[in-house]
DNA sequence: TATTGTCAGATTGTCAACAATCTTCTTGAC
DNA sequence: GTCAAGAAGATTGTTGACAATCTGACAATA
């Protein structure tokens, strides 16, 4: 499956299907960038390329569709999804009340100790990659990192398989170390003060924190976007560049 | 497609294509509980009853997976999907969060006094069908109709698509008029302090009211199914049942 | 020059047949 | 009588071919 965060269901298969393993390679390219957000992909050049027949591109395609990684409209074929501005926004918004939901949850669970240790571990990591000035690719990584071992521990599989989903639809579209060190000081107290709510089991405070994390690193988002994009914030169509 | 609430297309089709029809009817009926959850669908009979091959038809079930009613197992193929208790909850849970983030951003809309009127009627006419003892039908109706006005009010599209998927999913499991007047009548002014919060332009205070409305059918619709099933809450494993 | 109509190529949608896998029933041994 | 092994049937997975539709270029017309 595309979605690595996604649930896994009690009778896995060892081997992914045919469709989930186009899907999945299909799935990092458009992440990776490979495929550029916009562009056509096309059936029977997929097909030919991982020398199978169209059926399970098309299947594959549908999983994609499902991830929102690729938009397939009527006798027009699948092409990468270009999300605009706004809905960077939207799942953004989601996401920050998705991960509250979720960080509370964490801190009111009786058994959230053995989490506990991983967690300080690598909030620890982010003290220190905080301080070094640079381009700070470890630092992002630590925090998506921490985000997983959350999410993992999450016991609702469906707020896990809808993260792991709107994870994957903005990750194409975050911008690596650019952030400053400044910001990323402010960030890591953030941290801490999570970790001391979970462990205090104090479950409003952890939501209330977890969203103005997702809410902070949205608005960071969204202005270089607005950079990036040159200015055209909110405006949906835009989106239909192909 | 089967999700009716999902944000339309610019370029919408004019006809549905024919996966999209096979999805439908099927979304149909298994809603309407025509077929059981837990009952298997097999393409070959689908086929031959729509007259068509088994392709569309392959099609028609991953989109019903994507809106969470139906379960594809590799090579066992499709059968409705059977929530257990602790789904159901997720699923509620989940609901709450976004519910809470629509009305939240509807309450901070600068455009929200068009929907005001239509909601105050809405409401209207809630007041006069709590007060009428009976199975309260027509109640759970008016609050499913006021529901969906909130949720075509919003405009963050994505919530939109996974709301809608959510409320479908739960559509079956809903058990109607068996609310007690004096719920109905506390419920009556929770949407009264809606509207209010709405009118005010209180965000944070929508948000609270939706929340907690949606944690009160929550924890309303878990009774009594854990009545019905035999109160084998929280067993997870107990969807298997074919 | 701009607009509309037509045509060829490309691409998606559908179908029917074959291959691979799973289920279930039967048979046999302990 | 119970359990395991095997075979027959049923069902899903995949393929290649054909039909329907879309795209873009070119030409005819106002």
């Amino acid at each position: 499956m595309p979605t690595e965060l996604a649930a896994a269901p009690d009778t896995a298969p060892l081997t992914q299907s045919l469709p989930e393993q186009i899907a999945t390679r299909l799935s990092d390219r458009i992440v990776a960038g490979t495929y550029a957000p916009g562009q056509r992909i096309m059936e029977q050049t997929v097909a030919a390329e991982f020398a199978v027949s169209r059926g399970p591109v098309r299947e594959a395609l549908r999983l994609l569709e499902k991830d929102g990684l690729v938009t397939i409209l009527p006798r027009r074929g699948a092409q990468v999804t270009n999300l605009s501005i706004a809905e960077v926004k939207e799942i953004f918004d989601i996401r920050a009340m998705l991960n509250g939901l979720r960080d509370r949850q964490i801190a009111e669970a009786p058994d959230r100790l053995q989490l506990l240790s991983a967690l300080e571990a690598e909030v620890a990591k982010l003290t220190r990659f905080a301080r070094e000035p640079g381009l700070g690719d470890e630092y992002v990584e630590t925090v998506a990192r921490i985000d997983r071992l959350l999410t993992r521990a999450s016991d609702n599989g469906r707020l896990k398989t809808i993260h792991g989903s709107l994870m994957l639809q903005t990750l194409r579209y975050r911008q690596l170390g650019l952030s400053t060190p400044q910001r990323r000081k402010q960030s890591v107290q953030n941290w801490q003060k999570l970790v001391k709510a979970i462990r205090d089991g104090d479950g409003a405070e952890a939501e209330r924190i977890a969203r103005q994390r997702v809410i902070d690193s949205r608005d960071a988002a969204i202005r270089l976007l607005q950079e990036s994009r040159g200015g055209n914030a909110g405006d949906k169509k835009t989106r239909r560049t192909a």
